[in-house]
DNA sequence: GCGATCAGGT
DNA sequence: CACACCTGATCGC
């Protein structure tokens, strides 16, 4: 829930995301995206009178953004007062008192948000400075270092403030599984159920709000089945999001939505209505979209959870997590921050205190301002070969989209019909956002996997340390995430097994079993943390007795059927958001839903392992699975050596070290290998 | 009757 | 957990 109150200090003619009280009378306004929560006061009495009795009233926001807005006849008075900007296209703008005259130049530049149809962020640049406001938004590690208008020529803009989306802004919700990672495990289990009979049907519980679109479009198209819903009208100019949906009940995939839902799908009822098909009862299951984390150092994400019988979690989250935040404004790296959310349980200052380590403004004898060193980082094709599994793991390779023009983006089209992005009129930009690409950048700044910037650490720790060098007071770089990532890059045991584990079985859940499949190296694994009860690691994919009856496999004493789908099979239709899908041989291993007292007993074990304070400073060393988690703040400067016995770098040492990364040289990381 | 706000629900 | 809503009750105009 926004609690920006509209207004930025630099800019304070104008108005963003929210339009009552005082915003009444600001010079322009602007909407990042269609959430009810960023519109409040939009179409109240007396801004309406106000828009209606002015010609120069406008109200600036994206193609999209615009079209949802005025598929909503209570907002058709904007209609001759909203200018839809393109996204990434510097526009100048006066901001003109109607009543004065007085007159302030800005440029605007509309900037891919990632968290729903149409949103961005607003960069503003004039005569007090340049502000940064995010909205909401969802990034990937590395997206902002892609942003061709967050730089100038190949450094960082100098960003006065950023207005920032803390949602997500505490360490406990370190990480949150890729929107490719959480797409995979929701189409893993929708094929497999739906694929049993034409009377297996999923029904996907997501909220009244725009931003499941790219879920939807990807069902439809890797899956050939449209997904149902009440009504499609708000995207009957976005081609590319219509061709995917339908009112039709007669289909598989259902999002469709109903007051009463909870009594819907009591007994095989979807929320339209739809019992059966062809004269037989439907086979529902519910997936229900909502947002799981885990602490720092997760090692796998499980995306789906089973819940009950016939119910499932799955992971999906329209805001970035801790560590997209972390890296997303580290990048940035501004004078000055301020969230726009108050965080969920703590307090404006705690977050502040994250988050002000991020900023240059941090320092508080002002040094000679060194410019972030952040540079542009290009698109660089990277061999993917197909044994690469690594990738589903690593965010940063998957998810980041290389800042490419517009033009090669146009280029592309042809041989990669569009998906999650809507062609269609003025609304190219809607999901952009979402398209991801199998190419990475390169990482020009120095991988520093053995320094990393902690934004727990306090001034005085940092003052008081003199006379160990630390890399932050020359450059910009906050490596915790790189690291972190190399931590969950090592393959696990679930990559050993030439899998990967993407359901988990919900704790608590009485009737259902895990049954370890795969191979001998691949017993069951439990998570040594998560932050909620339902991330235990399975790597089974538990079907219900329902499916079970519908393959007809009762087999006996038979524990495990396995069900392989080869998701190989994908026939991806661009090199975007497919093919780190494609590239994994990911099995789905179906298993009969015997009761087993090891999974309560496994799942319990689970629980005991969760660390719910996940602490800035890591320790140093590395934990095993199953070892108690250590959490210390001591030696925070120091992250991750790469082995478990790995100690904290010497000054002496790490002065060599950062000679060397200032030089350019190459500081050669390897992974461990077993 | 409408909107704003709050509580409670998913 | 929390999100982004929705509904219903209450209050003020």
């Amino acid at each position: 829930m926004s609690r920006f109150g509209g207004r930025v200090h630099e800019y304070p003619a104008v108005s963003i995301d929210r339009f009552d009280h005082d915003n009444l009378l600001a010079r322009a306004y602007f909407l990042s995206h269609c959430h009810k929560d960023h519109m409040k006061g939009l179409r109240a009495p007396a801004l309406r009178r106000r828009v209606e009795s002015s010609l120069k009233v406008k109200l600036y926001c994206s193609p999209v953004t615009k079209e949802l807005l005025l598929t909503n006849w209570k907002y058709k008075f904007w209609e001759n007062h909203i200018v839809a900007l393109e996204v990434e296209t510097p526009t100048q703008i006066s901001l003109v008192d109607e009543t004065t005259g007085e007159k302030e130049d800005v440029e605007v530049t509309l900037l891919p948000a990632g968290h729903c149809p149409g949103s961005v962020m607003f960069l503003f640049e004039g005569e007090n400075g340049t502000v940064l406001y995010t909205g909401d938004f969802r990034l990937a590690k590395g997206e902002a270092a892609r942003m061709e208008l967050l730089h100038s020529g190949t450094r960082v803009k100098d960003i006065q403030s950023v207005y920032l989306d803390t949602t997500f802004c505490d360490p406990k919700f370190y990480h949150i599984p890729s929107r490719e990672e959480c797409l995979k495990g929701i189409l893993e289990l929708v094929r497999s159920w739906i694929s049993l009979t034409r009377n297996h049907v999923v029904w996907l519980n997501c909220k009244a709000a725009y931003g499941y679109e790219y879920l939807f479009i990807n069902l439809s198209e890797e899956l050939g089945v449209k997904v149902h819903m009440n009504k499609l009208d708000m995207f009957r100019n976005m081609p590319e999001i219509l061709y995917h949906i339908t009112t039709d009940q007669h289909t598989q995939i259902h999002a469709c939505r109903n007051p009463r839902d909870d009594d819907c799908f009591r007994w095989n009822r979807l929320p339209c209505g739809m019992t059966c098909q062809n004269g037989t009862p439907v086979h529902l299951i519910v997936i229900k979209p909502s947002t799981m984390w885990f602490g720092e150092r997760i090692k796998k994400t499980n995306v789906i959870v089973r819940t009950g019988e016939s119910t499932y979690r799955a992971c999906f989250s329209f805001h970035s997590s801790y560590s997209e935040i972390k890296d997303f404004l580290s990048y940035i790296q501004p004078v000055n921050v301020y969230p726009n959310v108050p965080p969920v349980g703590g307090t404006e200052e705690k977050v502040m205190q994250l988050l002000k380590p991020l900023c240059r403004s941090y320092r508080r004898n002002p040094e000679p301002r060194y410019k972030p060193l952040g540079t542009l980082k290009r698109a660089c094709k990277r061999d993917l070969s197909d044994t690469d599994e690594d990738d589903l793991f690593d965010s940063e390779l998957t998810a980041a989209r290389p800042k490419i023009s517009k033009q090669q983006r146009e280029e592309s089209r042809p041989s990669s019909p569009a998906r999650s992005e809507n062609t269609g009129g003025n609304n190219d930009e809607s999901t952009e956002s979402y398209r991801t690409t199998a190419t990475y950048t390169s990482l020009k700044e120095p991988d520093a996997t053995s320094t990393s910037n902690f934004s727990g650490v306090t001034s005085n720790q940092q003052e008081s340390s003199s006379d160990v060098p630390r890399w932050d007071t020359f450059f910009k770089c906050d490596r915790l995430e790189e690291t972190s990532d190399i931590e969950d890059n090592f393959p696990s045991s679930a990559d050993a097994g030439g899998s990967q584990s993407l359901f988990s079985d919900s704790d608590g859940v009485s009737d259902s079993t895990h049954i370890s499949s795969q191979n001998s190296s691949q017993s069951t694994h439990i998570s040594e943390q998560g932050s909620q009860g339902w991330d235990s690691q399975m790597d089974t994919v538990l079907i219900t007795t329902q499916e079970r009856n519908a393959l007809d496999m009762s087999r006996g004493g038979s524990r495990t059927v396995a069900v392989s789908q080869d998701t190989t099979k994908y026939t991806p239709l661009d090199n975007s958001l497919c093919k780190p899908l494609s590239q994994n041989r990911s099995c789905v291993h179906v298993a009969c839903d015997l009761k087993s007292k090891d999974t309560e007993k496994d799942a319990d074990a689970s629980t005991t392992c969760v660390g719910d304070g996940v602490v800035e400073g890591s320790d140093n060393s590395r934990t095993t699975d199953l070892e108690p988690r250590r959490d210390s703040q001591s030696s925070s400067d120091f992250e991750i050596p790469l082995t478990p016995d790995a100690e904290v770098p010497q000054p002496e040492k790490l002065r060599c070290l950062y000679k060397k990364l200032a030089a350019g040289e190459n500081i050669v990381c390897e992974k461990r290998v077993s």
